[in-house]
DNA sequence: TACTTAATAGAACGACCGTTCTATTATTCA
DNA sequence: TGAATAATAGAACGGTCGTTCTATTAAGTA
């Protein structure tokens, strides 16, 4: 049996198709949502049998947290942690939300897996929910955590509400996404970063002033 | 053949039924979401055989559509039209905002439906996708004919954008019903409000209060 | 009340679902 | 290279899906 976790050594076969497969399950959520993440479509899509793709997740759940957890793994790898990158406070923040605006087409998605996930399973109690809270929490976490920064650097006011700002961040960027494919309002980046621009000022210490 | 719309007129045994079903399905699509509203279970939750329930509706597509328009029509009438009886303006605007985030409980119903197909059609083509868009369209365009009216009220800001209100305003109270149902978060409407009064300040026409 | 028509039930269909079992083919490693 | 093991294929399962057909019961109407 080969160590179940992905290391950096040398792949093993194992583990090459099975990055292939979730290449694929999450190209698909994304583009189809998660309801159509079958293991026939999948299996097809993939060339592999459905009995030979079924082998490498005992369950249909796990490939659905396998699936969501590779989506995370990806918006980390191209998203938040080149966020960091910018100097803590304002303009790291800044960079955070342009970042999350803009990661699913820079990782070749049609739309945010995340955000497909959100929208069926944030209803249906299972294993799936279950993991899905876990991840918007530690991303809802984050921004308060680089609110706070924010604050401490002295460019926010101190009585700024970290939780509230996060909860507004995420819905400007949730709905961003669907206004997108909903919509297809060649707009709604622009209209993201309007509100966004509009959150901060309402945030800032000096006086703030009110943009276009 | 009865007319196939519901008249104001004594309802045929045929329209009783239909009305029931489409009762529980959008009381199922909003607690399970429209994935789960299958022709076998519905008939089941209204005791009629799947045949029976089937022949009310030519198709499921005509099922699900039929679904979401009876939940258009029960979001104006206890959501959009009691807003109309507030004045012109500001007032109205924030009946409209409030009445929004309320609407689902006054129709005791446990998620807002419009939310869940929102989340499941909003990137799968067809005509149920078709009939989403063009009631959101139109909720869209009302909440864009309350901003213009606060703009000529001299309530707001002549520059305001108005349509970018709309987004705004839509992203919020749709984080708003996530929150709920994902984070359980009791104090997501709280949340909301902070949020809408911020949007509405930072378009007043007389000096904007940075409220707490 | 009789007749016409609408409303519903029941059985069956092909398709696809997730899953299991067994067999066969690759890969790994001594 | 050869033995142990991992990776995959193929067939089959019971279940549910949407849908169709035919028969039966209920409702509306003259």
């Amino acid at each position: 049996m080969p160590s179940p976790l992905s290391t950096t050594s040398k792949p093993s076969k194992g583990e090459e198709t099975r990055a292939a497969i979730l290449d694929a399950a999450v190209r698909m959520a994304a583009t189809d949502g998660f309801a159509a993440l079958t293991i026939g479509v999948l299996a097809e899509k993939t060339g592999l049998s459905k009995s030979g793709l079924f082998a490498h997740f005992g369950s249909k759940e796990d490939l659905q947290i396998a699936t969501l957890d590779e989506a995370t793994r990806r918006y980390n790898e191209v998203a938040f942690v080149p966020a960091l990158r910018a100097p803590r406070g304002l303009k790291r923040l800044e960079a955070l939300a342009e970042n999350w605006l803009l990661w699913t087409e820079r990782s070749q998605l049609k739309a945010c897996p995340m955000m497909a996930a959100l929208a069926e399973f944030d209803d249906q109690p299972g294993a799936v929910r279950d993991a899905l809270v876990q991840h918007m929490q530690r991303m809802n976490d984050e921004i308060i955590r680089a609110v706070q920064m924010t604050i401490d650097a002295g460019e926010f006011m101190p009585q700024t509400d970290a939780a509230q700002f996060a909860f507004e961040m995420f819905g400007i960027v949730a709905t961003c996404y669907r206004s997108r494919s909903l919509f297809l309002d060649p707009k709604s980046n622009d209209r993201a970063r309007v509100a966004f621009r509009r959150l901060v000022a309402s945030c800032r210490a000096s006086a703030p002033r009110t943009g276009a």
